[in-house]
DNA sequence: TCAGGGCGACTCAAATTTGAGTATTACGCT
DNA sequence: AGCGTAATACTCAAATTTGAGTCGCCCTGA
């Protein structure tokens, strides 16, 4: 049996451990009130399929299905022995290695050629602003207390570290924006793929250091 | 038509955009070669997918299939007029738009409580050491220019970005873990879910603020 | 000379994720 | 009194991702 570490099931399994008995609606609140959508790529729709799933692997069980009033009928799940020793193996792998965040902003600079100097200035300068605004917002809602009295204290400290990390993501935007604006080269001296390059860039006026740009001519 | 952004699209389309006339294999090579399948999470299986549907959607187009020696046929791509508009559409929204990379660790964080104090700070040091350590090899691989040649330069860029997140993290691992290790509380004072909590953390031995805990008597 | 491993280039079934749909009740508002 | 909207609790088809499988050639070493 696989036994994958996703994301996904770390934090399904987490909260049924925490709320059982709970039924997929509440586990699903729950995760949206964490804005685990965001962060955690959780979306409500995935939530009933992994309890099932989970269900089938044995590291939960349904302890059975009510009817409110009219609402629809609804199944409750708890964690078992095997389930939560899944889970605890789960978390300590998440604890203890290291899983690069996969980052959208990442893919994206890669192809920094494919945009004016301009545009990938003021882009980058844009995302210092926002990165800024966001990380005192953050700030804001620590100081000020008024973080939902119900929820753990420290998820404080899960702010913090997004706040951390931004500052030092902050201070690289503006420094590779200035990089960017004063014409630093793109390219190493020597290059293997000038066509390529060429055509990539052509629409943004980029300058090869090399090749005499034998397109246009 | 949906035309969703994701960083597999979007990176693949660069690929056979700087690389064009190319087949799946290169761009899974090209990929592999800048590890995005451990950054951008693509998979060498998705490629081929991916080329056939924004194939089917018009953005890329066949340029023939050649056979070399008595190896497999493969198929080359290259973009279109409206797959270079769609490329660059999604390029700005990713410049543009900030998109919080989605973290597993993160997601671990908070389950905090579901380890013991001691073990939890231990893996924060260790966090701390390791990431000191992957910053430290990008430093060495962008002083000592020991990088590629043939790949683009900027690229150094991006592992400074990376080195100016760790920084950030390094301090928060060893600062959180001194709090947790000085007995911090993790609950607020006042708790809603004492039974769930208690459960919750009953292994790891964590102390309730309040509720007297009144399992175990 | 020939077995074994690796590379080139995909293919394909199975697992998972996405997001829209469904059906009923509650609730506010004019 | 009636209407639109939100909440509750899923279900389900379609899209996507995963990762193992395939199949023949080439190379290396015994």
């Amino acid at each position: 049996m696989r036994m994958a570490t996703s994301s996904t099931r770390l934090m399904i399994l987490g909260v049924v451990s925490w709320m059982q008995p709970v039924h997929g609606y509440d586990v699903r609140r729950e995760l949206l009130s964490w804005n685990a959508d965001k962060w955690a790529k959780i979306q409500p729709g995935s939530i009933y399929h992994a309890l099932k799933k989970m269900t089938d692997e044995g590291l939960l069980e349904e302890t059975g299905t009510e009817q409110v009033d009219g609402r629809p009928e609804r199944t409750s799940y708890q964690i078992t022995p095997r389930g939560r020793d899944v889970f605890e193996s789960m978390l300590r792998q998440q604890w203890w290695e290291i899983n690069p965040a996969m980052d959208p902003f990442a893919a994206a600079f890669v192809f920094l050629p494919g945009l004016p100097r301009k545009e990938a200035a003021a882009a980058l300068r844009h995302r210092a602003r926002m990165l800024r605004v966001t990380a005192q917002g953050f700030v804001d809602m620590n100081d000020t207390g008024r973080s939902d009295v119900n929820k753990p204290a420290y998820v404080k400290w899960l702010f913090e570290l997004w706040i951390a990390r931004s500052e030092g993501e902050i201070a690289w935007c503006e420094r590779i924006a200035d990089l960017i604006e004063s014409g630093a080269p793109y390219m190493p001296e020597r290059v293997d793929h000038p066509e390529g390059w060429s055509e990539f860039a052509r629409r943004t006026g980029e300058k090869l250091p090399v090749g005499e740009s034998d397109f246009e001519q």
